[in-house]
RNA sequence: GGCGCUAUCGUCUAACGGUUAGGACAGAGCCCUCUCAAGGCUUAAAUAGGGGUUCGAUUCCCCUUAGCGCUACCA
């Protein structure tokens, strides 16, 4: 049975690369019929924060896609403590009484880098069961085989095979002085405890992998398989960071901004991943389906932002591709909140149906689209110099008129009445139209003129050209 | 510094060792048209540099350069 699990640590809101993990986690497991275990790293308790684990869960459930299971490490400290018993007891680790190292000092260190404290790989098992007794505190470090030839190796399923020398890892820290787990040791004895097969990860954790070999090793049984995914950068090639590149890192702000969560995944499958057959709208089934690890890329993928638009012209585009594209029913309970309540549903999904052509966010329905859906809205500035031609005012009114006197109402006769009104008065059926659409609209831009009509509906049509 | 990973248009990407190096977004232009979109057509735009291997290299190998990651009692 395969099972995948993503872990994010509560430190910050959820990220966009986090949620591409996610995604890909989730896709794979749905490609394969397996389990998406969503496991909380949580055992930093100086940097964890509650804000920050419901800002995560904001994000996921927006991102709409579900999870199958659900654990929290800080439950499951027993089980890293044990897994960090049984390799102490292996030999594989030993106490470290060596007090930390300063910020400072870990930043001077020696070229050649460090690799373990001296003397305290060597304590006799006596002295050091000893100090700890005595209540000396103590990181536990693994024991890091030093034999010149030893090599760690595993597959991965994006880069192909990994090789390092042991003696190039350092002796890793598996418990903290505090007692607590460290980042390694629990991701890995929860990972084997809850049988996940396959991790799919950020790139950053690549070099960290070894370690973790060498630690479900030491745990024995099934190593997990592995695939490490390209990491998004900034334009500027850095690393997106809140600090340094503000709120495009964050999943919510594309919430915020009106973009519908399919498109949004969307649009970060393709950042690092494609089908190789040149398809970019995808849907949800369409992604399963086609998701695998040979799509996936190995150098990193830039999120293309600026101050001037922040955020990337794909994503805005392929929301707008899915906007219009996407069944009218799913569409209308994602809008229908912003928009005060509608009074006749059938001329609501047309009226939807017919400004979605031309709209990129879910914003706009309440915004560019508002003449359509309320009858307290403004007329734009564009629209008003429209309105605002000679003759334009006093021949609407006169339409007004004609087609409250009319006994049937449609789009046709909208058009005939509109035609031959201008033929009578000698302007342009094209100052009419325009006009027309301002008036009921508010908007100098919008579907065809005859098609507002039928989207605003007979009342309001007349009620909003006779008072023009 | 050590170790690891990566390198195709501005950006996302495609290309069994043989292509006029393809597509998409963004840009420019044209068409369509009652406006604006959408759509259609056209255009500009890339294999980091140097060595190999090969009849032939974007593709395989090496070096250089650049970027990123890890090198914490963060994850």
């Amino acid at each position: 049975m395969l099972r995948v699990r993503f872990a994010p640590s509560p430190t910050g809101y959820l990220h966009i690369g986090s949620a591409r993990t996610f995604i890909f986690n989730w896709l794979y497991a749905r490609h394969n019929g397996g389990t998406v275990v969503l496991r909380l790293d949580d055992t930093d308790v100086e940097r964890n924060t509650q804000v920050s684990v419901d800002s995560i869960f904001d994000g996921l459930n927006w991102l709409d896609l579900g999870w199958d299971e659900f654990y929290r490490q800080s439950d499951r400290l027993a089980l890293h403590a044990a897994a960090a018993e049984t390799i102490r007891q292996k030999g594989l680790a030993y106490r470290d009484f060596t007090p930390a190292r300063a910020e400072d000092e870990v930043a001077s260190e020696p070229a050649g880098g460090w690799l373990f404290n001296p003397g305290m790989r060597e304590l006799s098992a006596e002295e050091s069961d000893r100090r700890a007794a005595a209540g000396e505190p103590f990181v536990l470090r693994f024991r890091v085989p030093r034999e010149e030839k030893h090599v760690v190796a595993f597959a991965d399923g994006v880069f192909g095979k990994q090789t390092k020398l042991a003696k190039d890892i350092e002796d890793f820290a598996l418990l903290r002085s505090n007692g607590m787990p460290t980042y390694h040791l629990a991701s890995c004895a929860d990972d084997v405890d809850l049988k996940i097969t396959q991790i799919i990860r950020g790139q950053d954790h690549l070099t960290n992998t070894f370690k973790h070999v060498l630690i479900f090793e030491a745990l024995g049984g099934d190593i997990p398989k592995f695939a490490h995914l390209p990491l998004l950068i900034a334009p500027d090639g850095a690393k997106l960071s809140k600090r340094k590149h503000g709120p495009v890192v964050s999943v919510t702000t594309y919430r915020d901004a009106g973009f519908l969560p399919h498109a949004y995944v969307n649009f970060l499958c393709l950042l690092g991943w494609s089908p190789k057959n040149d398809r970019e709208q995808m849907t949800r089934q369409e992604l399963v389906d086609a998701f695998g690890f040979e799509g996936i890329n190995r150098s990193n993928a830039v999120v293309n932002f600026s101050e001037e638009s922040p955020i990337d012209a794909k994503a805005l585009w392929l929301n707008g591709q899915h906007l219009r594209s996407m069944p009218l029913e799913e569409l209308l309970p994602l809008i229908r909140s912003s928009l005060p309540p509608q009074d006749d549903e059938e001329r609501f999904r047309l009226a939807v149906d017919a400004v979605r052509q031309r709209f990129t966010s879910l914003h706009d329905f309440a915004t560019r689209g508002k003449g359509y859906f309320s009858d307290d809205f403004e007329i734009d500035p564009v629209a008003l110099d429209k309105l605002n031609q000679p003759q334009a005012r006093e021949i609407l009114r006169e339409l007004g008129e004609r087609l409250e006197a009319q006994p049937e109402f449609s789009e046709a006769i909208c058009e005939a009445e509109l035609r031959k009104l201008a033929e009578e008065r000698g302007v342009k059926p094209g100052l009419l139209i325009n006009a027309s659409r301002a008036a009921l609209s508010g908007q100098a831009v919008g579907p065809s003129a005859f098609l507002v009509f039928a989207c605003v509906g007979r009342q309001r049509v007349i009620e909003r050209l006779k008072k023009v």
